[in-house]
DNA sequence: CGTCGAATTGAAGTAATTCAAACTGTGTGG
DNA sequence: CCACACAGTTTGAATTACTTCAATTCGACG
């Protein structure tokens, strides 16, 4: 786990996404950490006085119940600061999904120069966390796993007809509030109905983009 | 629907509140209105520049897909400010529960002079919605409803045993993502494990607490 | 006392889970 | 370079929690 010092950002913002999911970027000036797979970035309870910005990799925010049921609340990708919270305590964990690298800085000294923008932040993490759970309440195993696959390309870099799965299923899944099983199952069915295509398991091409869009609405 | 001025906020502080979860109350001035029952505040996709308090009644903030699947996605109770969005856009609509008034004020006057606190605001929202996409992610149908009734408890004003339920089957069960029956069902299941008592469908008594709470780890 | 919307209860159906087995692909050591 | 091992994924069959559809009951209000 190397840590140096960086200058501001230096990550690229995305251009495909809407000026209004982004209004202003956090600016994170701070040290440099790198995360193995699966490692934990902070933990539920503990004191939340660091905030960070993903660098690389991808990040899960992660909510247990005490028999080990999982719910990831979201993904991070490169760009998206997390960790701020409301009281002194972290109420989800934060891992690694791969290796990943990030950069931290003190909550406190980040409140005082970008009020504004931490705001944004919040209001705009509010609005998907509320999406999220329309997804969860209402929408079926295929819907869900549509609205997830759309999610991520909006998010996703360029707009290559190819996209990544940044996750595995089993993130798939505790995300989705399904099982890996079903995840698994609801991903061969859309391709047989020929509205995705699956290369691998990571790798998923969009088809009629249209027929997709209806189904989450 | 009548409408005067009303100098800051009349509504009492909830003093069994934690204060970790009030930091600072948002102080909206402005004109009081009287929603009926069901009459919506203001709807999905709107221009969002009005921001609201709830004086007295129930409020629910509303997803819903284009078939009319429908998630609750918060209840606002007296004190609760809500109607802060991230972009111009309401992503969701506002209704009144029963009879309701309210206080409306101009998002940018509130902007200007609470940052602080609408910021505290829409963090503890957004773990509010963190918590609840974990409800509805990964638990039982009567993991949800006791979830439901301990949260209404703590929300609640005084620390009397017989709580009041707020809303209707249907709004419980759109919130906690169920069909009406299955929250029926899962109610008269609780009292016959004798963890609650109902009297009529309005109230309810919450026994052996600890056996509640520990339903929801 | 009768009416009407809301809530409860019952029975049948189903989407998703669970349990179990087979497959895939990637890295490792012979 | 191939074979093996292993973690992740896919597929199958059986089960179940919740839904759906259909009555029935409750309770507030004229």
């Amino acid at each position: 786990m190397q840590a140096e010092r960086l200058a501001v950002t230096p990550v690229p913002v995305r251009s495909d996404r809407p000026q209004a999911e982004r209004p202003e970027e956090v600016k994170l000036i701070g040290v440099a950490r790198s995360f193995a797979r699966d490692q934990e970035i902070y933990g539920q309870g503990e004191d939340a006085e660091l905030v960070y910005k993903v660098v690389s990799g991808v990040v899960r925010e992660v909510r247990m119940l005490a028999d080990g049921r999982r719910q990831i609340v979201d993904f991070r990708f490169p760009g998206d600061v997390f960790g701020v919270e409301p009281g002194a305590a972290r109420q989800a964990s934060a891992e690694a999904v791969g290796e990943a690298t990030v950069i931290v800085a003190r909550r406190s000294g980040v409140v005082a120069e970008q009020p504004q923008a931490l705001w944004r932040l919040a209001l705009s993490d509010l609005a998907r966390s509320q999406n999220h759970a329309l997804t969860l309440g209402r929408r079926t195993a295929s819907e869900r796993v549509v609205a997830f696959l759309l999610d991520l390309e909006e998010r996703h870099d360029a707009g290559e007809a190819m996209i990544e799965l940044p996750v595995s299923r089993q993130d798939m899944a505790d995300y989705l509030g399904l099982t890996i099983e079903t995840v698994s199952r609801t991903l061969t069915q859309l391709q047989h109905e020929g509205l995705i295509q699956l290369q691998g398991c990571r790798q998923v091409r969009l088809a009629r983009r249209q027929t997709l869009c209806e189904l989450c609405e």
